[in-house]
DNA sequence: TATTTACTTGACTAAAAGAGTGGGTTATTT
DNA sequence: AAATAACCCACTCTTTTAGTCAAGTAAATA
């Protein structure tokens, strides 16, 4: 499997819709300066999530995206694999055919693993994660910071670090 | 997390050691043939497997590699570790910094993850792979092509590829 | 209807990582 | 000494990521 950059940010960005997104549509821009992600780059995964049909979009003034569905039934392993195309472990797809066209020997490890991983990501729900209180903690420090995100006051993180 | 070729050839071919190395060591072009592996990229692989102290060295004619602890003491997250140096799913590698120094939203979800593929992956040793029956059977078969790898008349898997 | 706001699309790029190669050196056996 | 196999190093080629840019489209408001 590949988890990366892109796929992290697709969850983040989802997870801060879930948070601020009670009433209305919320701007990418918003997101962009609460969570540090270019908005060109939000830009474009959102462009997969909406073909995904995880999020709606709402033109003109005011516009933005809110989830298309409830956050109970949008889970983390449907973020990942609209914007990254699977969560596949293996080399070969899943069709068994990575030496020659024949079985390598480790598939079936690897298949296993893919399974493991998709269950775990797939029993997450938006919800669950919005419940969570470290995500609250979080979410209220950034809407506290909004536009002062460069603000360097709040760089003293040593004691979290070292816990 | 990143799972790539170079994890997956490492798991194979310790796997292909624990398999055939019962009486003495075994050469890597032995290996390479077997699991169709690049002679030297095997050597790359190996160097690391050595530094991690998961194989034991023979130089000189009917020398090779052996395993350097028992089959039921060598999991596969030691080998991934071994070749890749981390089955780390977080952006800041567990250190909870990778918004301005601060922890992002969804830091705890992939430092969980981690933890989940690590569980999964170290409770697997080669000593449970070797068991399996579709590893046997898929060994027997390797060991019947042997040298004959170049052979053409395995390439008809247009039916594996289309189920 | 003109303007604003914001989403849409696609092409493009720099940098990194991955996969694989090649050449030469050292140790060991026969 | 000759053969064998590990060891080491540096290098290339390709793919993927992350991110940018620019032009365009649609909706709402004044
Ligand atoms: S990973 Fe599926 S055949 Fe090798
Ligand atoms: S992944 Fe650890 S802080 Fe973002």
């Amino acid at each position: 499997m590949k988890l990366t950059t892109r796929g992290r940010y697709a969850v983040t960005a989802m997870l801060d819709l879930a948070l601020h997104g009670k009433d209305g549509p919320i701007s990418l821009a918003d997101i962009s300066s609460r969570q540090d992600i270019s908005l060109s780059y939000l830009e474009q995964l959102f462009a997969k999530l909406r073909r995904g049909e995880l999020v709606s979009s709402v033109r003109g003034p005011g516009g933005g995206y809110r989830l298309s569905r409830s956050e109970e039934a949008i889970n983390v392993a449907d973020i990942i694999d609209a914007v990254n195309e699977s969560t596949d472990a293996t080399n070969c797809g899943g069709k068994g055919i990575c030496q020659n066209g024949e079985m390598c020997l480790t598939h079936h490890l690897w298949d296993d693993l893919s399974t493991q991983i998709h269950l775990f990501l797939s029993g997450i729900s938006l919800a669950q994660l919005t419940r969570k209180e470290h995500v609250q903690s979080i979410c209220e420090r950034q809407d506290g910071h909004e536009s002062a995100a460069n603000n360097p006051q709040n760089l003293i993180e040593t004691e979290t670090v070292n816990a």
